[in-house]
DNA sequence: CCAATATATCCGTAATTCCGAATATACGAA
DNA sequence: TTCGTATATTCGGAATTACGGATATATTGG
């Protein structure tokens, strides 16, 4: 169980870009962090805050692996939260344009 | 068919009055202003300030009787953006401590 | 220890969002 | 009309959030 609330999860969800990280989590099972720079155009920085956000609200967890980190979705999330992102996976997707990233790295 | 995005939906329903609204209107059919100004304690320009964007991301449309304004869920909200609000409805009522609010009004 | 790579954090600035009192508008009744 | 009620909009300032270059940290290999 997580303290994530329903507005906390919104208002991760509500940036398009938080938004095609978690997309991209929910296909891919894990996925590091220069496969999601690769995947979204956007400087490794903005990329990371973004991750440290999702990180803190217990939406995301991290496992590090060398010098690599992986992320995924948290699997205490609550089952409304995951059916909220299993049901805006699709819609996103075809709204941010996102490809399935073929895994780059590790 | 709306032009309503999954950013712009989260956007909406990442803060804590405009969930509510939108929480109220999921329970009741049609709620007018003056009931949801009474169940959120909240000023009334902030209350209608919400509304028009909620109305302008057209998640909520309106009807005039009289003096009174009745929101209510756009009733052609796609598929997936109802899911999202019914599946965050319990989670967020427990969040905010929405009591269902007895019809004053009208 | 040193260099290289991957990722995280800092920090000043820009952009966005939020607030609520004041004011405007819309409508019904007299 | 004019008044009263219900709701909407305006607007200036406060608060929050986002940005990304620079820098720090962590880890592996040599």
């Amino acid at each position: 169980m997580t303290n994530l609330t329903a507005t906390k999860l919104c208002k991760c969800l509500g940036d398009d870009l938080r938004l095609s990280l978690v997309c991209l989590m929910d296909v891919q099972r894990e996925i590091c962090v220069c496969d999601l720079v690769d995947a979204l155009d956007a400087p490794q920085s903005t990329i990371s805050r973004h991750l440290a956000q999702l990180r803190q609200c217990e939406l995301v967890v991290a496992r590090r692996q060398g010098t690599w980190m992986h992320y995924r979705l948290n699997p205490e999330l609550p089952e409304w939260a995951l059916t909220v992102i299993e049901t805006l996976a699709e819609p996103a997707r075809a709204q941010l344009g996102l490809r399935t990233p073929a895994p780059v790295c590790c």
